[in-house]
DNA sequence: CTATATGCAAATAGTTTGCACGGAT
DNA sequence: ATCCGTGCAAACTATTTGCATATAG
């Protein structure tokens, strides 16, 4: 789907300033708030800083970005997809997206408290293979 | 152990202020910043904030604590432990802890990816059983 | 045409730092 | 006596907001 389509999907209009916000973030697959900054003022130097604030406080309220909280790193943004799973390459910085299946994972956690488990949440630190292989 | 020893343990002095903090963190689990300045006032009038500030970061960095970071909430202190997963109650905000074994998964993703795995992070969005139970 | 989005500047919030003082070893 | 920790104020960084103008639909 173009970003066009997906921004008016979610009832926002389709500005070249969130078009370009959102190309960023399909380019890098994540991005940081300066990285973000960084890559749209190559191609749009007059976006302001305060549009970018809003446009992704905006785009995520209405659920069309989520945001990635790591430790140790600062908050990532990504256009909202299938619910999937980050590995975090502790030598090179690289997050790659993983899809992996926890429904036994929450059954078993869901028995064994009593607690209703809606989701499962995953993150792991790795060494890539490509710096395990460069060493 | 007491929290006198635990710094010694760990090269940091035991100032009340760093007692107060460590108290706030061990009778609630885990705590925000603000949190923290709230409830060490009461016993601590004069903790002045950016003692907190300087006394947080030092012990992240010596390891004493750490820092959780989930989606929609503020960051999270707590007194390192062994390594766990929380259960977020969506309903009334609890957090609990919850040790499981990742191993499983953990050999999965590095058959299956190729890469290193080096550890898991895992958080649940629950309903916790109290909450299911008065609805 | 109308409602919403934008850019800029100012306001606000969050965090860190320099410095003089005080307490522990 | 020396070193480290603290409080306070100031500096700095991050984020939000008000307002006049511009633009998407």
């Amino acid at each position: 789907m173009s970003h066009v389509e997906l921004l008016k999907q979610y009832e926002l209009k389709a500005t070249p300033q969130r078009l370009c916000v959102l190309g960023v973030l399909e380019k890098y697959g994540h991005a940081t708030l300066d990285d973000i900054e960084k890559y749209t003022k190559v191609k749009f130097p007059t976006l302001s800083l305060s549009t970018i604030y809003r446009n992704l406080n905006e785009m995520l309220k209405k659920d069309l970005l989520s945001e990635v909280k790591l430790v140790n790193k600062k908050d990532y943004f990504e256009i909202k997809k299938e619910k999937h799973s980050h590995l975090i390459c502790k030598e090179c910085g690289k997050i790659e997206d993983y899809t992996i299946q926890t429904d036994e994972l929450v059954e078993q956690i869901e028995t064994l408290t009593s607690n209703k488990i809606l989701s499962a949440t995953v993150s792991f630190d790795i060494i890539c293979k490509e710096c395990l292989s460069t060493k």
